[in-house]
DNA sequence: TCGATTTTGTGAACGCCTTCACCAACTCGT
DNA sequence: ACGAGTTGGTGAAGGCGTTCACAAAATCGA
């Protein structure tokens, strides 16, 4: 078998055909942030300095992100924050919410379902689904709980593209099979496991678990002065 | 003022001086979860193949992060699934469980202070603390909400050194304060905002609501069929 | 009008991370 | 003992992302 180039097909996320750099697109919403806060402040322009600051990204790394959007600040001045806003949100696909639905209305979910945060960056919980029947009818937020049997019509009818996943991680791969069957193709999951899922179907995985070892690694190195007779070793 | 050459003290976790590489560390809890789901399934030794398999990173990238552990594993078998766990809890600082402190008891802090996935991966919440007097006293998981005026106390006594924000983004900052105050290094922080903490503090930030944001991006520019009509202007 | 000051935009350099490609080392069947 | 098949280790190459450094463009005061 001789070996061909391969197209290589990464992360889901390609970042080459003509699109934002992915490290861009990570930050946008950490912009729209600032600048939220910054207009409610009642700021009219601000500086990459000042984005740089409320963000904690570096305000070289600002202006080149910015520069990307084809955004012209103005020299001297800054950028104009109502503009800057409404040139991100339409990048970031905001100038209108985005349907999701849930699954998995557990702890982590009926959280979720709850957070009153999500509708004013762009993502609207239309659904919050579970397969236990004990469950279905229960009242989550200001939704009912409805059965894991109904998937493929929520999802079609709600004209939902995106799903979050919060169920146990043996179950997360079969929700996502059926998630991806429905027509969804972009998943947020919080279960601990890695979803294999059809090019063309993105996922973000989101494990609090993983982050606070990741924490622990660097607390490990600091020497951490309470550890210290265990750790030196 | 004279442009002087400053050190560049970047996100907080230099991968510098004699450690892994960041992208490294970040991977580790990956394949110790994927380690520890084979070893339930009675396999001895793994290739880099099926880790990759189950984590969802490259053969090549597994191989090369293993090989930073100075991990040896055999040609033509593979990893010791054993001793590879073992080495990866080692260099994690996971050969025993970090204690943390959960501070803010609202609806997502509750759902991670009764999560038991956390002590298998390294982590023990030991105490869970909130601002409101109301809920003081009330059980979450099998602790009790203390007061957060009991913060220093708890921290030093317990011996805790890494915190999870869970609070509204309003009170963030201040609660990081005293959390750095009380001699805190490491921050999870779930609010929506950025934290300023002192050099030698480690801050790592999950925000769903963005996460959301970035697969709303992909999703615009997949031409979603059921937006089309919206997105296509 | 001009010079001082602020701040953006950006090419270039640098560094980190991933991927490639291939050798070395091991197993297994014969 | 040997050859075919597997699998890890690793230097080299390439890509991506960040930082640097500075020119260009704007404001402002006098
Ligand atoms: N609770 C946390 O703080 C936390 C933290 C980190 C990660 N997680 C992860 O998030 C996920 C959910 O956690 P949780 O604490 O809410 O768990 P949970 O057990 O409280 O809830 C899981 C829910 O999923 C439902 N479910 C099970 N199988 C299903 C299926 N096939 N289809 C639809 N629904 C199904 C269950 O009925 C239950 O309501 C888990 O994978 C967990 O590991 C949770
Ligand atoms: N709930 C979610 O699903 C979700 C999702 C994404 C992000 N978040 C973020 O996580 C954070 C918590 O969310 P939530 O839904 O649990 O909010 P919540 O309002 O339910 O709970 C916040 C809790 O923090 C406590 N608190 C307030 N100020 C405090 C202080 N100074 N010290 C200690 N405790 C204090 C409050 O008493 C309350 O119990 C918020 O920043 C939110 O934006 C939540």
């Amino acid at each position: 078998m001789t070996i061909l180039p391969r197209r290589s097909r990464l992360t889901g996320a390609s970042s080459s055909d003509r699109g934002l750099p992915n490290a861009t697109v990570a930050r946008l919403p950490l912009y729209l942030r600032a600048l939220t806060q910054l207009r409610s402040q009642g700021s009219q322009t601000c500086s990459s300095d000042q984005l740089a600051e409320s963000t904690g990204v570096s305000s070289a790394n600002v202006r080149k992100d910015l520069s990307h959007l084809g955004s012209h600040g103005t020299r001297g001045v800054g950028y104009d924050v109502d503009h800057l806003r409404a040139e991100i949100a339409q990048a970031i696909g905001q100038t209108q919410d985005w349907n999701v639905v849930l699954v998995g209305a557990g702890n982590l979910g009926t959280a979720l379902a709850a957070y009153p945060g999500f509708t004013s960056r762009g993502s609207r919980i239309v659904a919050v689904v579970d397969a236990d029947p004990a469950r279905v009818g229960e009242q989550v937020g200001d939704l009912a709980i409805e059965s894991i049997d109904h998937l493929e019509t929520i999802i079609t009818e709600r004209a939902v593209s995106i799903a979050i996943v919060a169920t146990p991680g043996q179950a997360a791969q079969t929700v996502a099979d059926q998630l991806v069957g429905a027509g969804v193709t972009s998943i947020l999951n919080l279960a601990p496991v890695a979803l294999r899922v059809p090019e063309g179907v993105d996922v973000r995985q989101v494990d609090v678990a993983a982050e606070l070892q990741i924490l622990a690694y660097h607390e490990q190195r600091k020497g951490h002065p309470r550890e210290e007779a265990e750790v030196s070793r």
